[in-house]
RNA sequence: UCCCCGGUAGCUCAGCUGGUUAGAGCGGGUGACUGUUAAUCACUAGGUCGUUGGUUCGAAUCCGACCCGGGGAGCCA
């Protein structure tokens, strides 16, 4: 992107760092950028070397600032970490190391002064993340975060460019609900009634009626059942947008509200949608292996030795597939210690999810048909219990899990019950009130076809990508228990 | 929600068997020096030791309560 500058130099032409560093300028070009200085180094030979970052791209481009420039001693000399400049001048190739290109400045504008730099909380030096959460509008300055907000923006935008050179159809399913979805835990309610007046019905509870929506909203748990339907009329479908969980986690992997991408596919079984979940995860990894490759060199150096090698092997080796049931087989004859001993009919906890992946199989895992008493009503049930050896098995669903080493689950999912009474045994022996899915049990009603889906978080899916271990620090502003800070 | 750990300068931390005036590095300011690379060197400013009670002649240091942060667990994506 180039463009008219905002000031009257002439025949100087703005740029973006990033189109500078890469090459596609042409030496000795009148150029100008704009952006803010990272670090300033002076020489009192009489000339200053000012690193400048846009958010363009990872590398910052050196301003070779001489005495000679009107404002030098008045200004320049002045402009410490954080200040806003305009640089123009002739670009050219570095006399000095580290860098390949700089810019010899003809003109150097401060457009935004640090007002106290003694106070300004972002330095050229390492920072905890716990202190840039807390200067969360200020953390967008620093290296890891400006990797990370370009890592996350490629991986959306390979999310987005995979179902769509795969014939999907992204669908915006709605943010507010009258249905409390799969009970996929605590909603947030949504309300205009005045909370210090509420209206009471003949029982003496809240009269929902008088609400905005004329009965209890809330904020959506997930789109899934919503996207069912596009999905039952445009086959294969996708949804990507924010979701939202009052639970109480207070963990490195839990966020009140996140993103979540939500495919569904029509004529489709489980292995459809395992296969689907690999080569997804497979392409978004590959974009921004290509895409990011200087921030991906900072997560490897700085954050996470591996973050660059497990992604290559991600790419390269199939994933690994177990069935729940031959999976708690393989945690009992492992012979370790868990504080939660392994048995048929209780989730994988952590620890055993950790043991899988990074243990055993040492690569991502596909764990399939989960015991069905511990999984949503509306995950198919399987017609006969498979087992690998003499373990008796009790009734299980066409679910998925995928799990990655150091995250755990990163993506959910199933092969959806598209038999109409099944689905309702399933739903009467889990006490859930069918009166407000009728719409839902229309969808088996009225050419019902067996489909599937799963959700990924888009968080976690970054935080694997970035090895940044701490989901509160691959989102721009996180929401979690006791802070909405921003 | 449960279990641990922590809160000292703008930041990262030391000091914590109670005892003159609470320290260092980085960052800021000033100066020296150099086509510099998280530059280097010197000087300098900067602190209600999370809040609040208590113990004590005396509390950053010991005890209680509260607030905030972090890690782990559960729930899940």
């Amino acid at each position: 992107m180039t463009r008219k500058p905002m000031t009257s130099a002439k025949s100087f032409t703005t740029h973006s760092i990033r189109e500078l560093l890469t090459g596609s300028v042409p030496l000795d070009s009148n150029v100008t950028i704009e952006g803010w200085v990272r670090t300033r180094r002076d020489s009192k030979a009489g000339l200053s070397f000012i690193q400048v970052n846009d958010g363009s791209c990872f590398g910052n481009l050196q301003v070779v600032a001489n005495n000679e420039l009107a404002n030098y001693s008045s200004e320049v000399l002045h402009m410490t970490s954080g200040s806003a400049v305009r640089c123009s001048g002739v670009l050219v190739a570095s006399q000095g190391r580290g860098q390949t290109h700089e810019i010899q400045a003809t003109q150097v504008s401060l457009l935004g002064a640090v007002e106290n730099p003694d106070s300004y909380p972002i330095q050229p030096k390492q920072h905890s993340f716990e202190f840039l959460r807390e200067v969360a509008h200020l953390r967008p300055r620093t290296n890891t975060f400006g990797a990370m907000t370009r890592v996350r923006h490629a991986a959306a935008k390979a999310i987005h460019d995979y179902f769509d050179q795969h014939g999907y159809f992204w669908i915006n399913t709605p943010l507010i609900t009258a249905s409390d979805a799969e009970g996929a835990g605590q909603m947030f309610r949504v309300s205009t009634l005045d909370l210090l007046n509420l209206p009471r019905n003949d029982a003496g509870g809240i009269d929902f009626r008088e609400d905005f929506f004329g009965r209890e909203t809330f904020l959506t748990v997930s789109g899934q059942l919503n996207v069912e339907a596009f999905c039952l009329a445009m086959s294969k479908v996708y949804t990507f947008g924010p979701t939202f969980r009052a639970e109480n986690s207070n963990t490195t992997r839990h966020l009140a509200e996140f993103w979540m991408v939500e495919p569904e596919i029509a004529f489709a079984d489980l292995n459809d949608l395992v296969a689907l979940a690999e080569d997804f995860l497979k392409f978004v990894v590959r974009q921004v292996l290509e895409r990011c490759g200087d921030d991906m060199a900072f997560f490897a150096e700085r954050i996470e030795p591996a973050a660059i090698t497990r992604l290559q092997q991600i790419i390269e080796q199939p994933f690994q597939r177990v069935s729940y049931t031959d999976a708690v087989q393989i945690l009992i004859k492992s012979g370790k210690k868990f504080e939660f001993r392994p048995e048929w009919g209780i989730d994988l906890q952590t620890e055993h999810e950790r043991f899988l992946t990074e243990q055993h199989f040492k690569a991502p895992l596909v764990v399939t048909d989960y015991p069905a008493a511990i999984k949503a009503f509306y995950m198919r049930s399987n017609d006969a219990a498979a087992t690998s050896d003499d373990t008796v098995a009790g009734d299980t669903v066409a679910a998925m899990d995928v799990l990655a080493p150091g995250i755990g689950e990163i993506i959910g999912g199933a092969q959806r019950e598209e038999r109409l009474d099944v689905l309702q045994q399933r739903m009467q022996a889990m006490h859930i009130d069918a009166e407000h899915y009728d719409w839902y049990l229309d969808l088996r009603r009225y050419g019902t076809v067996p489909h599937a889906g799963f959700g990924l978080g888009f968080e976690r899916l970054v935080s694997y990508i970035t090895g940044m271990t701490n989901i509160r620090d691959v989102t721009p502003y996180p929401r979690v228990p006791g802070n909405a800070s921003f």
